[in-house]
DNA sequence: GCGCATTGTGCAACAAGTTGCATAATGACG
DNA sequence: CGTCATTATGCAACTTGTTGCACAATGCGC
């Protein structure tokens, strides 16, 4: 699986604790690799007794006490293998288009206004990689990681914009999903 | 969670057995919502247990013997509620995102030869979509459920489109991945 | 020095998904 | 009739991911 190699890697770009890690998981890391406080820890132990990282020395070991890790030369090598390793595309696992799906059999209620939150999401997600791009991949600047790194980014932009545009043409095309915005507190017109 | 309601779609669409619904997860509604015939018939018992669905009186139930089950009331309105329920987009966890991010630490060494796979894998993929679209959506008929199905599946289009956008991109912009074709056996140079 | 928010690590229980295997009926082959 | 492939259902154990909470140190206001 991925979670201890998104670590690793998290790990080689800059030593960090748990917490630390925790918060790169929620930017810069995390848009690619999720993960919560809970599972990093749990997973830092199991890498550690393993053997492909250490906690720094100057990091004592006791609870509530900030404890850094550094990846080993077994890490290191156990990370770059997996790189060339096959694997297949994860299956697909959208809860939206089995939602779309769901509704041609039971109608689209309340789909409409999901699609344009959603929608909402995605735009700001995007800006948010446009910022990023922006800021950190200048015109100029082309060193080997930083294009594969930008690469990378550009993943993430194509993937919102995929979904922004998809989101979009759905709504358009569709009359069934042009429906009021989701009408909150609204009494039903004939039964008020 | 979305198992329950992807296969309380699969039976209103058509009444099954475990091993049917298993088969059309290995197509249609599959294509957006993988699962095993493991988790299926764990569902299916929960689903029956719970009320929302049951086994046609025909089917023994014996082991070894098919059962079929349709959806109750109950299982439908379930359904109808979900799908107008706010759930935010879940997290990305894309394991090749995650490998290019590692190989710009580690070096990109066999990962040219996984993106080819991968575009290999999407292409096919897409082709398969396009092959369905023709069949089951030529230009004229536009009942309601057929367009929303066709949305769905214009879903996947764009999400295979996106994907091979941005391999092809990649590997034309990036020269660390243009290796040979993974060169399997080969000896190291320097150290033979 | 005491209370309190913040930072930081972690356990426990659960939910979801995967893997491997067991078991039963059924029909075809010889 | 016996064996064997196929269809079909299902248990058990495991891995991965989530949720809720406990507990320890640290620094700040008073």
């Amino acid at each position: 699986m991925s979670l201890p190699h998104a670590i690793l890697t998290a790990l080689l770009e800059k030593p960090s604790s748990g917490l630390e890690l925790t918060r790169r998981f929620d930017r810069s890391i995390g848009y690619f690799w999720s993960s919560t406080h809970q599972q990093i820890y749990r997973e830092l132990g199991k890498l550690e007794r393993s053997g492909q990282i250490r906690a720094l020395p100057s990091a004592q070991p006791a609870r509530g006490q900030k404890k850094e890790y550094e990846v080993l030369p077994a890490g290191r090598e156990e990370l770059a293998a997996w790189i060339a390793l096959p694997e297949d595309p994860r299956p697909v696992r959208d809860p939206l288009l089995l939602r779309m799906r769901a509704a041609a059999v039971v109608g689209a209620e309340g789909l409409g206004a999901e699609l344009r939150r959603h929608l909402a999401l995605h735009r700001s997600q995007l800006e948010e990689y446009l910022r990023i791009e922006e800021r950190d991949f200048p015109p100029e600047r082309t060193a080997d990681e930083d294009r594969l790194r930008h690469i990378v980014l550009r993943g993430g932009i194509d993937m919102e914009t995929f979904w922004i545009g998809w989101l979009t043409r759905a709504l358009a095309d569709e009359p069934v999903l042009r429906e009021g915005p989701a009408a909150l507190d609204e009494p039903a017109p004939a039964e008020g």
